[in-house]
DNA sequence: GTAATATACTACTAATACGGTAGGAATACA
DNA sequence: TGTATTCCTACCGTATTAGTAGTATATTAC
């Protein structure tokens, strides 16, 4: 069970725009240093997160990317949904009622759907205001000096 | 983040193990057919819970595989370890100290090393036992029938 | 209106992991 | 000796991941 870079790297540049509020859009070249993501690979990331809603761009000189919303409006299961998927942990009969005959008696199963909520509580419980107040207390206040 | 077959089918036949205990040794091939896994594939995974210490195996005819220790002296994360890997989630940064050098102050690592303490935490808090007393309320006392 | 800057879109690619299949060797029992 | 079973190792096709590349489009600055 392997988190992907894509969701690793789309939370660090998420949260770079979180850092980076109030001071107009940030460029991806910027986070791309900042983070030694690969430009174009990040570019893809930021579409997918644009596309979830979390973020709007602003095209052309002195572009960027900034939050679609106030940080403590956006929970990290947002991002991780947006990037990884609907579904926490990939379980085919989890999502798909139907897919299983044993699905009601089965006891794997219930063994995924405790593993499953228990990640989702995790991220649902903060939001990138967290991380950001989190950042601040070690004086990590701004990646981009 | 997807769990792997390898895990699921594993869980299966071990909770099959578990559910035939006392009754001498399982062949692969019963587990095969109740669970509706390839042979040769299972005869992979049950080598990786052999190694894991989980299960023993007779050799020859009327050999087969028997739990190496109680159900109850079996959690489920170690199961899961066994089959899946040390790390729930593998992320490098959180298996490997000086991987990178800003993880003591990284927000984001925090965020992964509360979802992998949170999956562990429910895997390690159920026993193989457990899951047999819920298939048994269940009426699913035997798949071998 | 032109140049510079930035995102948008689409296609391609290399590497890796996943989910098996296959064949035969070793062991144990009858 | 024969049959049943695990053991071991190698192979393989497919999908996913993690990018790279090139061009189009929009916006600002001058």
């Amino acid at each position: 069970m392997k988190l992907s870079t894509r969701t690793r790297y789309g939370l660090r540049a998420i949260l770079e725009l979180a850092l980076n509020h109030g001071r107009g859009p940030l460029q991806l070249k910027i986070i791309a240093s900042n983070q030694d993501i690969s430009l174009k690979y990040l570019e893809q990331l930021m579409a997918t997160l644009k596309s979830g809603g979390l973020v709007r761009s602003l095209r052309g000189s002195k572009g960027g990317y900034i939050l679609a919303k106030a940080a403590n409006q956006i929970k990290l299961s947002d991002v991780f949904s947006a990037l990884e998927g609907p579904s926490a942990i990939s379980v085919e009969c989890l999502d798909d009622n139907g897919y299983c005959l044993r699905a009601a008696d089965c006891v794997t199963r219930q063994v995924w759907v405790q593993v499953q909520e228990a990640v989702m509580g995790v991220l649902e419980s903060l939001t990138l205001q967290d991380l950001v107040d989190r950042a601040k207390e070690k004086g990590n206040l701004d990646y981009q000096i």
